[in-house]
DNA sequence: CTGCAATTTTGCAGTCACTGCACAATCGGC
DNA sequence: GCCGATTGTGCAGTGACTGCAAAATTGCAG
């Protein structure tokens, strides 16, 4: 199955039973912010709804920020390596496109808690430090990505970094866009912007 | 005096105190993340050496990182009317580059200030995080002012945002660049990238 | 210069995120 | 079933941040 890089791919008991943790804090988490609001909860609210100790929570997410994003350490490299290897004939600048509307569309696997985390990830303004907090990671993740793919030393050319943090802004400009009550459907104001960058702007 | 707009508006005795305990906030966050780390210093210790309460400390910033950031709402207000009022014969991504450029460049009112800042922004990389949050702030200032330029309705065009966006992610890039020993200036960098953008990427 | 109203400062008590540490529980391999 | 290693948990503590009410300061009018 293609599923598996993503669910099981060391498949002792151990990892498992961390990994359901894991995505059960995320749950967790997502539902209380959805019930309440961000501020309104606490971590041990989702540590209590997730079956596990206080203490435990910081075991799996470094913050209550983290938790609500989920952003897993495995997610990061599925899409720096579906970046690394190109697609026949796809710039760099269109892996990213592609790479980067994928993680907003619940159209993969996990689809009700992909679903869950767009619509709280756009709908909670509170989150938005948070979240571009987060945003570094990933412009690491897929600079280094980038950088292998190009074939050139890390930090040796400033054009690998500079093509993720473009597109990544792009992407999160939309979103801004989106909750001011923007013009427009996000998805198609994302294209538009990854062509406006590809034709240059004034 | 050109100054006055940023340091005498209102000249009453209160509002000079208020100028100048928020200053002194500021530059002792700025000394102290410079002696110890942002993680080793306390807001009490900060209060303590700008000669206030505590207490008082969150009466001028709403957290620690936005002591040590800094940026204030005079600032911000300076930089939009910048944007707004464009110079003879410039694009918006011109005028961004001069507005953005000007952020980092010590050569303005506050020398030292502003050097200390640039020197603790640019070595802390825990400050990351904070610093890109900062940026909605300067994102949503930036983008109502372009608006305005435009003679758009806020939210009716995604370009203003997006140009903005790009703009400081451009910058943002940069900074990242040098702090992992990335090749080149940070100057000439950040000019190479706002000719990437004009011209178009791939 | 003097009292009055508005603003600002401060202390206090409290909540909550987060951490180190020591110990208990659990798991994987033998 | 046993042992080493990993993981879960309780406890105690630090520090960021908040609301509240009293005290100090300022601007102003008389």
């Amino acid at each position: 199955m293609s599923t598996d890089q993503l669910t099981d791919e060391a498949c002792g008991l151990r990892e498992r039973k961390k990994r359901e943790t894991r995505r059960a804090l995320n749950l967790a988490a997502l539902d209380l912010v959805e019930e309440k609001s961000y501020a309104a909860v606490t971590t041990e609210e989702i540590a209590a709804r997730a079956g596990v100790s206080a203490r435990t929570f910081f075991n799996y997410f470094p913050s209550k920020e983290a938790a609500v994003i989920g952003t897993t350490a495995e997610e990061l490299e599925a899409y720096a390596a579906s970046l690394e290897a190109p697609v026949e004939g796809e710039s760099p600048l269109a892996s990213l496109r592609r790479i980067l509307a994928g993680m907003l569309a619940p159209t993969s696997v996990d689809r009700d808690l992909r679903a869950k985390r767009r619509r709280i990830l756009l709908g909670e303004p509170s989150l938005a430090p948070a979240l571009v907090g987060n945003n570094i990671r990933i412009e690491n993740a897929l600079t280094a990505a980038l950088e292998r793919r190009l074939g050139v030393l890390p930090g040796a050319s400033l054009e690998p970094r500079l093509t993720v943090a473009l597109a990544i802004a792009a992407v999160r400009a939309c979103i801004e866009h989106q909750q001011n009550g923007g013009a427009g459907r996000l998805e198609r104001n994302i294209d538009q912007a990854f062509d406006r960058i590809a034709a240059g702007l004034s």
